[in-house]
DNA sequence: TTGAAAGCGTTACCAT
DNA sequence: ATGGTAACGCTTTCAA
């Protein structure tokens, strides 16, 4: 049974006033009287009246619904082996938590849902689209730009900075890491980085050139963020580089994984060689040794990029921010 | 500039045909001869015209729109320290990828965010609701079938059993985390759990004491699933009863605070005490010792909550799903 | 197989 | 301060 619900028209019947009436007293609007206003109230608690928000969408062009798309692979391991994605997502729910706008999910995933992704973004439903840009360069970016509602970005993309961007300071946080270990008097620093396309994996490896300063040349190996690749990753460049005595990790989950082939080549840390990893994940106090690490403030990216759109969306200009992030220091460096 | 976008009727008009000819082609439906439905094609795709999914909500009292309501506080450690939040929503986009449901997420952190919450359910603008019941009874789930859409629960709640739902055997997988114990020849087992009023502490306790057969009177304490809750029951625990040699920890994040306490204490894991966990995250393979623990199909328990709510929404009659559990050897028991 | 017209429930405008 | 009326863009009868 597909119960009908109470409309305005009978609200207003009952309170014995206009659909115009009542309708200013649902959406709190001046120039009514107190009379009146009272009486609408009184019909639509009895009623149990709700408006029908496609109606109202139809008529306002606004749909108090704003998007979070993910611009990822569904595999992506930020997705799920991270907390990344789920702390952003909480920043941006407490910031709309104080406003009236809803929020849509929306990843990526395959093609098809790609294009229904398209397809919703420009049949205007959207009243903005908060843009977590996790891969390189990614089509979307641009698309969701052209569906014509604000959009703002979580992270910067390859090509060139977006016009709103909330962004951690990567490069910061990676001089900070690798200058601590050359204070430590680490001679022989090798950096394990994420995948050569990505953006992320830039400004780390430009922080931590920053921290090097040129002087010898960088050892530098492209890994792809996870466990298994740090793991690989270490065991080449012991291999490659016998004489190292500290790792820069651009992740947690690969300094994890370098912990382990360290572990397994009999190397002490901090000893014999120190680690650090980036990130700050939850359990990066667990690992042996606890792991020294750069914390980045995830869920503040979420809120400002949150508070950032309905900046925008009230028509306000805010300005782009790079959060900063700040050395964990723990046993492992 | 609000720019106009196409409508259906601008499409009729370029293709030469009526609205309703337009309208029946565009939604694939039959009726209409071959030359009519390619001009309107032609015209949709020069005007670049995407249908008002408003307008059509209006007519059609359809949203292709399902929500995944979180009935937590906003600060839950389920949603930021573990995955399993995002993990749920990878499992449920990736069935929701081959439909044309779109996802929206709905967290009820504040007064606020759950009044609008309520608002929305109520307003008739999702077509069905997944809801995840992290804390014990909540009011939410009442409210959320009295919106009369189709309700899929992700996990029981503690005031009976809703009609359909998708969980974890979270009991049969604390029988065989204890059971193992037991095998090992464990004498003094104690229990770690989660809040007393939490459906899921009482389903794995019940399998604790499913295991235990009421032998010896098991020594249960009380804790909150985190850490910092499970360093602190350890103590005591340690306190208490010396001569404990095996700790079943209701969640990972526990039984990484037991660890702590028993390294601080010099007591060697799992020569000493043995320790297991629960959830399997991504973590418990970098603890010291690795940790034993039971893996819950969390992907899965996203996937199947889709799934079941999909076929609801296809007139189907689904049943409800206990999904199975299994005990992941490492080496702290 | 097609076209015309009647809503869907709301807001917005214009008189009053 | 209020009521009537015209959109909003679509789907869906009903006739042709």
């Amino acid at each position: 049974m597909k119960r009908g619900r109470p409309t305005i028209e009978q609200v207003a019947a009952l309170a014995g006033v206009s659909r115009g009436t009542a309708s200013r007293v649902v959406n709190d609007e001046p120039y009514v009287s107190a009379a009146a206003r009272a009486a609408v109230l009184k019909a639509v608690r009895e009623l149990g009246y709700v408006p029908n928000q496609a109606a109202r969408s139809l008529v306002t062009r606004t749909h108090e619904t704003v998007a979070l798309v993910v611009s990822g692979e569904a595999d992506d391991p930020r997705l799920s082996e991270d907390p990344f994605f789920a702390e952003v997502i909480v920043g941006i729910n407490a910031v709309l938590a104080e406003t009236d706008l809803e929020l849509m999910l929306m990843l990526g995933a395959n093609e098809r849902a790609r294009t229904r992704l398209l397809r919703r973004l420009r049949s205007g439903q959207l009243d903005g689209v908060m843009l977590l840009a996790l891969p390189g360069a990614d089509p979307l970016c641009r698309l969701a730009e052209e569906s014509g509602a604000p959009t703002v970005y979580g992270g910067r993309t390859m090509d060139g900075e977006p016009r709103y961007f909330v962004d951690a300071d990567n490069r910061g946080g990676a001089r900070k890491a690798v200058e601590h270990l050359l204070v430590q008097g680490r001679q022989r620093i090798v950096t394990i980085t994420g995948p050569v396309d990505n953006e992320v994996t830039h400004a780390r490896l430009s922080g931590c050139l920053d921290a090097l300063g040129g002087g010898a040349d960088p050892v530098v190996m492209h890994a792809d963020f996870l466990e298994s690749g740090g793991y690989q990753a270490m065991q080449s460049l012991l291999h490659a580089h016998p004489d190292l005595d500290a790792v820069f990790a651009q992740s947690d989950n690969m300094a994890a994984g370098a912990l382990r082939a360290l572990r397994e080549a009999g190397r002490r840390v901090p000893d014999d060689v120190a680690v650090v990893g980036f990130d700050d994940l939850p359990w990066a106090r667990h690992t042996a040794p606890p792991l020294t690490t750069v914390n980045q403030p995830i869920r503040a990216m979420g809120s400002e990029m949150a508070r950032m759109l309905v900046a925008l969306l009230g028509g306000g200009e805010p300005t782009s921010l790079i959060l900063p992030t700040r050395l964990v220091l723990r046993e492992s460096a």
